[in-house]
DNA sequence: GCTAAAAAATGTCTTATAACAATGTTTTAT
DNA sequence: ATAAAACATTGTTATAAGACATTTTTTAGC
């Protein structure tokens, strides 16, 4: 199991774009001072207040961000998808991470050794470039999410989840199941509410005839009622 | 009066320590790209939805960096002080502002020019680099206030809000006043909350002793509380 | 396959905070 | 100096969403 794992992941210089601006030299540098590490579906991969030592691309599984508020309240920041580079920020801004990353389901995880990364970010400009716009992009959608979170109501931060990991993940073959299986406290904790009343709102939404559930898979039947919700607030 | 801030004004490589890392040629390049834009008390500086076309520094004045949500409610994402620059991430994230900026007070602005502000990046890596750090803590920053805008109870997010406005603008002379005057919309909006909550919670705070009041002057007479109060939420 | 544990579902009750309204106070403009 | 507008204050009411409790269903371990 764990062997066939091994075959089938593709070399880390596959996995994410960024490393398309590498000289041959700085490739092998990469290759050389990267390791694999496998995780279990919901270990985690790196808690928040932990010193930063690689930097990390997701190379298969899916994975959460997130962070431990006030009285163990959850809130899932972002979600990553195999080839998404994570656990660098830390890195660069200095500092402790801000974030825990945890697995969804069985993980795969390229780590670069955080100098060698550092390193080729300051020699190599059109690297550090695609990473200033990695991290630009980043901010954008965290400011509006902000907002997102903190003005619309319960069914519109619903909607927006769903929509969301719709978007993100994509569709199962019927072009309607969402291609990922979050438990009902995962799918709360990404939205700001209590699980039950997450459960109680996709409850309404299936009376709506807006989504169809059966278990973990939720299906979107009306996508632009789902838009309108989630735009209202 | 305008005259007078005409040659009150540092020049532009010296409110903002970014330009350090630049060339002697790269400096002039700036210097002849660069323009002073003068704003009134609350004048927008920028809008959401504009195309940038300009990296702007803050050169004195106050600022806020703002989003409009649902039903026109404003929340305040994040402040500038002099010396800061802002109106950057749009144009390496390659899409349209994100937010509006608007000034407290009459302030003065650098604008350098995006496509030469951009070509900097591309070909000096220790501009580059220290962009990407300015981003990376400016992602960690907003990572953290979804969660405590989200979690905190009000009087947990105003104290929150008094302590970095405290931090980040620092005190008059008598050690205690907080140097900024918000009025009290501009508060209730950096602190996630109607005008009316964010003067309820002030008055507590004032019959409680931990701050005192005079008009907009803000006294922090207890700060251990108030940040214990930040704190639990 | 059975038991224990975890997750999902639902109901009821409470509360934090928004919404609305009315009044007093300070700025600003002319 | 005065009127108008903006801002601050306070009270009352409504409600969205959390807290808590119970039951049912699903999943996982032996």
């Amino acid at each position: 199991m764990v062997k066939k794992l091994y075959t089938d992941l593709k070399p880390i210089e596959e996995v994410f774009t960024g490393w398309d601006v590498l000289t041959p030299d700085e490739r092998r540098f990469v290759k050389n001072n990267s390791t694999v590490q496998y995780y279990k579906k919901n270990e985690v991969i790196h808690y928040e207040g932990d010193t930063p030592t690689h930097m990390m691309v997701l190379a298969n599984g899916k994975a959460k961000v997130y962070k431990e508020g006030v009285g163990s309240r959850t809130q899932i920041i972002r979600m990553l998808k195999p080839g998404e580079p994570f656990g660098y920020r830390a890195m660069i801004a200095n500092g402790t991470y801000n974030t825990n990353v945890a697995a969804f389901e069985p993980a795969a995880v390229y780590m670069l050794k955080g100098d060698v990364f550092i390193s080729i970010l300051r020699h190599n400009n059109a690297f550090c470039f695609r990473f200033l716009e990695e991290l630009a992009a980043d901010l954008g959608d965290s400011d509006s999410r902000t907002v997102n979170l903190t003005q619309k109501h319960i069914r519109g931060r619903l909607a927006e989840s769903l929509l969301f990991l719709s978007k993100s993940y994509g569709m199962e073959e019927d072009g309607a199941t969402i291609n990922i299986y979050l438990s009902r406290e995962d799918l709360a904790n990404l939205s700001n509410m209590t699980t039950s009343n997450a459960i109680r709102t996709l409850s309404s939404f299936v009376n709506e005839h807006i989504i169809a559930m059966d278990g973990r898979k939720l299906k979107i039947i009306d996508e632009e009622k789902l838009r309108k919700i989630s735009k209202m607030g």
